[in-house]
DNA sequence: TGTACATCAGTGAACGCGCGTTCACTGATGTAC
DNA sequence: TGTACATCAGTGAACGCGCGTTCACTGATGTAC
């Protein structure tokens, strides 16, 4: 309803970033749940009337937070997979993919919680697997750009069945990655997990060994 | 320094066993960190001393907890895979397996809340990890098991490596199952994804399509 | 098997702190002229 | 560009509740004889 936008604005807004950045900080440190409001609103440098006067309740700052962050990162996915020629070059694909998926800890972690979370609430939830979606969608656009150059194999079904195993294997990983702290082993498991997923082991390319 | 195995007993086992397993049931229905001392009392019929009495802290029980259920649950596993021959009828071992580890949507989520503790703290990260290597010892035996009856693909490397494809496409569906509840479509699409991932496209098995 | 006694396990009242939530107030920001 | 005014955004004190934690007490449980 807010008729004017120039009403809506500025010192408002730096405030809502400044609260949500360091709500990212301190959530990532604690953990959803383990957090509360004022400790947010001393990371970030305002007394509590600023959080209510931006937020109405935890929830819905850590609903914003999951947004604002996940909008930002299926962006850089779908920028990395759009990078390069028709053939796919799955090392070199994942390499960029988990530059942004994988190398952030604290959003990893954030992420989880926001799983748990919407594990417990549908509505939460709905929000969460329209995003998967999204992601989804750009990685099964990169496989169907692929076809012909490289075969998918039939076990998987169609580009979008190979979609959801590469969803399925780098939400995996990223579980053996939150407890063993090994990006680095992280990323060549993965590279491993999307050759044997999608090549029919015909093709099997030579880094794969070890 | 219990010296007498006598005097710790009986109606403490009673009420420690009744105090975990209302907090398996309030933890699930709420989340660990949206859960309270006297919740869990409450629940389980009991007065705030008697957790005092038995736990220093939610932190303790909530962990005790974890283990108490964790290796339950390692025993079914293991018990499901020794069940048949040493051919490796994958899509009948993942049903067994499933009816164990997929169809507790409670278990699920305290599970995966228990994750998101461990990724927090080392130590609490060391059991789970140590957990989980148990379970990928019962698959890559199994595995192990199987080899000159059905071949592995080599992407994967030595057993140990399938067995660490089977456990991280169990975590990636249950990501996948924690979201949309939907029990069978999870227990399908594992089918799916470990016969992706164990048979090298040759004997690609007929039940696969869909 | 029964009784007397000692120790233990759980009770529930009490205390106090952390923190969620509200609100009258004030300095900051934007608008009109 | 400057000034006067209106509205808004964040302040910080105050209130009160939920709940963690403690502890003197009592009924339950086990032991000795």
């Amino acid at each position: 309803m807010q008729a004017t936008t120039g009403r809506v604005t500025r010192r408002r807004v730096r405030t809502r970033a400044n609260l949500l950045d360091a709500a990212f900080t301190v959530f990532a440190a604690k953990g959803f749940g383990h957090v509360s409001i004022e400790e947010i609103c001393e990371a970030a440098g305002y007394s509590r009337g600023a959080f209510y006067s931006n937020f109405s309740s935890l929830d819905e700052l850590f609903f914003a937070l999951y947004q604002q962050r996940a909008e930002l990162i299926a962006g850089q996915v779908a920028g990395a997979l759009a990078q390069d020629g028709p053939g796919l070059d799955v090392p070199a694909a994942v390499d960029r993919v988990t530059e942004v998926l994988l190398l952030d800890r604290d959003w990893l972690l954030v992420k989880t919680d926001f799983l748990v979370h919407a594990a417990r609430d549908p509505d939460v939830a709905r929000t969460l697997l329209e995003h998967r979606a999204r992601l989804r969608g750009a990685i099964a656009d990169r496989l169907a750009r692929a076809r012909g150059h490289t075969a998918l194999p039939a076990v998987l079904g169609d580009t979008d069945g190979a979609a959801h195993a590469v969803v399925a294997a780098y939400d995996g990983v990223t579980t053996q990655l939150l407890l063993d702290r090994d990006v680095e082993h992280a990323r060549a498991w993965l590279k491993q997990l999307l050759t044997a997923l999608l090549t029919d082991g015909s093709g099997t390319p030579d880094h794969a060994k070890h």
